[in-house]
RNA sequence: GGGGGUCGGUCGGCGGUCGCCAGAGGUCUAAGAAACCUCUGGAGGAAAGUCCGGGCUCCACAGGGCAGGGCGCCGGGUAACUCCCGGAGGGGGUAACCCCUGGAAAGUGCCACAGAAAAGAGACCGCCCUGGGCCCCUGGGCCUAGGGUAAGGGUGAAACGGUGGGGUAAGAGCCCACCGCUCCCUCCCGCAAGGGAGGGAGGCACGGCAAACCCCGCCUGGAGAAAGGCCGCAUAGGGGGGCGCUGGAGGGUGGCCCGCCCGAAGCCCCCGGGUAGGCCGCUAGAGCAGCCGGGUAACCGGCUGCCUAGAGGAAUGACCGCCACCCAGGGGAUCGCAAGGUCUCUUGGGCACAGAACCCGGCUUAUGACCGGCCCUCUCCU
RNA sequence: CGGGGCGUAGCGCAGCCUGGCAGCGCACCUGCCUUGGGAGCAGGGGGUCGGCGGUUCAAAUCCGCCCGCCCCGA
């Protein structure tokens, strides 16, 4: 597998998988963004996204899981592994770039597991 | 040159790094899947709002009536339309041009406030006549009762033709002339809405609102791609209730009735329980481009060429560089008396609205900028 | 994909169907009462009727279009 590619079999695309990771997950906030991770059963990490109508119209709510996306695939090593996640963005993701959201999120995973050990 | 009207078109280009979706081919493999490689294709004029109209699919056929809903000058276009084109009448604008459209002499209803009166008119003030009383006194004034009067005043969005004359106690289409209006007839033009001309009748009746009920005419069965079809899995069987067992329960998707069809022994409802995975539908079509022909036009016909996203928790992207385009500031060159124009360099900023979810035709709404055609108007020069 | 509801004063709501006055409660302001406050009494101010058009003499109300919020069904 390409190590900076994302294919379906790297995202959430089943009602239940949501519903899973939304029961059983833990929280990570950032103050515009959630994410929602839980561990799964298979060799990868896998992402999905939950984006209200609230956050936009059509245009901006793609451009935002454009940008998360983006995210993902140029930093895949930042999320913690097998694991999968849902985000929850709020609608000044549209404004950032996806370096900076890797940077915010790579600091809070950072502080989320010297934590918890 | 300025302002305006109208019709149409375009949505930036090139390159780089890392990626996404679909299809085809290949590598690998016993085969398939996965993975990887190559090639090709990959958002819009509104894809939007979901406001109309169709196609398609299912409901036996999509049949009749009622209810409900929609539309409304005339003719044409179309698969169809509430859309489009052409015309008619009315209104607005100097004009190009734009906007509006059945019936109020079938009925019902409403027209607040103000005003005397608001719709088969009406007497508040005023004007006039008559009776009575009082006062100055051959005439009038004031008060009062009855009557006449719609010319004048004032109210209102709206007050039941206008001007002039006759007439009268004062007035009034009461009568007359002209203008306006209504109805009828004939002729001409037009498919028609309607227009024009001529003649006749009528003193004039018919206020407004149907985006109030309504009347007239026309249209309209229902649901929607989670339509629908195939495969797989499941439909175990627990509890309660109802109606039937042979001219018949019940069912066949929309409100009712009829009709029609299925249904001969079971069927229906509620609680509880189970399922919600894959494939097809899914993109070649009222398709797009060019040319020719018909038509004032919308549009139609013929020929040739082309294949142009099809998928899900959702692809068409992220970040750079260069060049275009627009705006603002500064510098330079040049034309000009000047305002300013043209070219060029540079700095900064801008480059909208918006993302296919079965497919088309429209409507509506959101939008930065550029390009082009035609037309109107004002100003200047020759 | 289909359907429904709401938007009126700072807040919560009537009025809309059947068109002419925009109203109610709480809150706010002023005065009285009280040593002061609260309560009470009396008086008062405040609304582009979500926006833009249209019909009408006249629109919160009727008819279009748009905006925002909320809720259903498959």
């Amino acid at each position: 597998m390409k190590r900076e590619g994302l294919s379906r079999a790297e995202r959430l695309s089943r009602k239940r998988d949501f519903e899973r990771v939304f029961r059983e997950g833990q929280r990570l906030d950032l103050p515009y963004l959630r994410v929602i991770y839980a561990p799964n059963n298979c060799d990868r990490r896998r992402i999905g996204f939950a984006v209200s109508k609230k956050v936009g119209k059509a245009v901006v709510r793609n451009r935002i899981k454009r940008l998360l996306r983006e995210t993902f695939r140029r930093h895949k090593e930042i999320f913690p592994p097998h694991c999968d996640f849902v985000f929850i963005p709020r609608r000044e993701v549209a404004q950032l770039s996806p370096p900076e959201i890797a940077r915010d999120l790579a600091e809070a995973f950072q502080k989320c597991s010297s934590g918890s050990s």
